[in-house]
DNA sequence: CATAAATTGATACGGCGTATCACTAATTAG
DNA sequence: CTAATTAGTGATACGCCGTATCAATTTATG
């Protein structure tokens, strides 16, 4: 597990590396944290576990990270935006499917949203270029919690 | 148009007084402001039309509002949340096709999402409860722009 | 090693939304 | 129709989120 998140973290900073990024004291320690977590957490909740990093220094890693595609940001049911590491085989474009109670959250990788709103969008000329799902529910371990409104 | 618009507003007034809200100045001028819009805006943006009026009664109209279901959030490609005007026919569940040009939206009533994903998240004995999406590309009126990145 | 380039972190700013609280306006009861 | 009740207002402050600026530092390079 420790070795799990070491390893997890360099990968992230190689991720970074091969943007052009430079592999510096305090973006370790921020990657280092990243790889600890394994649930999507706020950018101030990963703050608050980095003291003595700036909060700007904190902030730009996960704007490289989202940007190299190694973290997502999700939105929670309440509205408040989450990041999701990535996991590696999931890059490309996936949804999530997150359990409002624990927080899991699975990936979905066959998503045709798209092809299924194209007839409605084909009948009003509107060319889809893109698109944002997020699905709330329980995830099979909270299956036994009242459910709780989406 | 003015008077569709003077009779937007009364309806909206109508809105919060059937869910036990009180008709005020202040608030007949904040949704005088919301019944004008013809496209999404930001609170920010509206409060900018409504100088003398404390920020948070803005807010406050715009929160009744949406728990009224007379306004929606939408989340624009950038990631800006922005409100919108129900079309009062479709007060229901609903998404929209978010023109990333134009900033026009347009509603999409026939939307099965969670029937698409059933038989992903039954496999994985995630029970599904609610799902946000928004939809973004180019409207008819400016399908000759370049196009965006989602 | 010296230089150029990127990074850092303190600070500030802006947007967004909520909480508090004294004051005022709108309803309701008498 | 006034008095009491209740809701709403707006100033202020707080917290979260993200970005801009900029001098000081660190990293990579020649």
């Amino acid at each position: 597990m420790r070795n799990r998140n070491y390893a997890l973290a360099d990968q992230l900073l190689e991720t970074l590396e091969e943007q052009g990024h430079r592999d510096t004291e305090p973006r370790r320690k921020v990657v280092a944290a990243i790889a600890r977590k394994n649930r999507h957490f706020t950018a101030e909740e990963l703050r608050g576990e980095l003291p003595g990093i700036g909060r700007a220094t904190v902030y730009r890693a996960l704007k490289l990270l989202v940007q190299a595609g190694a973290l997502c940001r999700v939105m929670l049911a309440d509205g408040a935006l989450h990041y999701q590491l990535n996991d590696s085989a999931h890059h490309g474009h996936h949804h999530h499917l997150l359990c409002v109670h624990c927080g899991e959250s699975e990936d979905v990788q066959g998503c045709d949203i798209e092809g299924q709103l194209h007839s409605l969008a084909a009948a009003r000329q509107f060319q889809i270029t893109g698109h944002w799902l997020e699905v709330y529910g329980q995830c099979y371990s909270c299956a036994d919690s009242p459910a709780l409104p989406a």
